[in-house]
DNA sequence: ATTATCTATAGATCTATAGATAATGC
DNA sequence: ATTATCTATAGATCTATAGATAATGC
């Protein structure tokens, strides 16, 4: 909190109070493209559109962004890391983030509903594979950063064994959203995410929920 | 062939030649359709553009769609049945598809680089998330038949397991593609598609290619 | 007579820019 | 003086429709 403060008036002094309050506004909108684009897709609302829920003008729109490209690629780019910040929110609670929790909270119904604060590979991979290659460029090391997480996860193996069901994992978690979002039966949709999390969670087993 | 030669045929004396030739004209716009959806997106071109590319011009698309959303619907469920159609392709050949040969073909570099030809979930699921829900019901559908498709090819397992294995396998191939074209990084891509391959189709050892 | 297709266009978007306004910061 | 934001708009889309044209099918 002390450092939180030190930070704030830091800005102020070396920045002055408007460059404080356009990084301020900066972000907003980041925050809020963010969220849309995983909701409604890369090309599912306009600019004046996004600026109007931040409060603003269209005009004020290119003082922040070169190019509509350039506000993808940090918005997408800051839609990554929902596991990052679940482990450190876990941590500070006391109660380290466990590799079946992270499953069970992937695959819940509340992240099937709610893909504007969820993973963005569910949500989006389909249209970043089909964007610039700074934006690929930003995904390839967030998945490689996220492997790595879910290998810190998964303790008790050796290091190939562990990187390879890091990689089944991830990809199944994500193939499993994206279709269970994808259908309009509900039953089908929950049978999906929880039978890929019971197999996942115990892959030696091939049975599950008896 | 002669069963061929009599549909035509027969096609010419029930409906008259311009409703045949309107047919053709039909399924040539879908099929064009279908390729494009996959390759950019559900909202990658316009009408004009699809028109053009099918030797007609706007106008006319009207006479065979309602509506955009109804393009939609029709071309993703033409795009659907891949699995199906590499089935019946190879016992027509004499050599019946095999489940590791459905996970080679799928994770291959010709799927990962023609998304227009290949499979419709890894290329458009999040898309068609938030397509209407006749679009998504038809999704239902499909994927509850690709399953049982999945299923016929893995034998000498109990029904359950089978079902549970073959939910597995379609999220984890549909994730694994979708993360694999995601990402600029050409090793990092490679290797998901080969590490997922290996542990779909050998699920007891978690250590593949040694 | 019917209708698939054409040309042309209405009306609603979209991205991006020009120039005015108002606030900060020297 | 600088610049974040505003209003206004250029120019390029997009979906959908109106009305003309040309071909089939009775």
């Amino acid at each position: 909190m002390i450092l939180l403060w030190s930070q704030i008036i830091l800005e102020e002094v070396h920045m002055g109070y408007s460059k404080a309050q356009k990084e301020k506004t900066h972000k907003r909108i980041v925050a809020i493209a963010s969220k849309r684009f995983r909701e409604k897709g890369l090309a599912g609302f306009g600019i004046a559109e996004l600026m109007k829920e931040a409060g603003l003008t269209v005009g004020g729109f290119y003082k922040h962004f070169d190019s509509r490209d350039d506000l993808v690629a940090e918005a997408v780019s800051s839609a990554f890391g929902v596991w990052q910040r679940q482990k450190e929110a876990a941590e500070s609670g006391g109660q380290p983030l466990s590799f079946a929790k992270l499953i069970d909270d992937y695959m819940s119904d509340a992240h099937r509903k709610n893909p504007g604060t969820g993973c963005a590979f569910s949500a989006l991979a389909p249209e970043i594979a089909r964007s610039d290659k700074r934006t690929r460029a930003l995904t390839s090391e967030q998945v490689r950063k996220d492997l790595e997480l879910l290998i810190g996860l998964l303790p008790g193996e050796d290091k190939r064994a562990a990187r390879s069901r890091a990689i089944l994992t991830f990809s199944a978690l994500v193939g499993a959203m994206a279709l269970a979002r994808a259908i309009s039966d509900e039953a089908l949709s929950r049978e999906i995410l929880n039978t890929v999390g019971d197999l996942l969670k115990n892959p030696a087993s091939e049975h599950s929920r008896e």
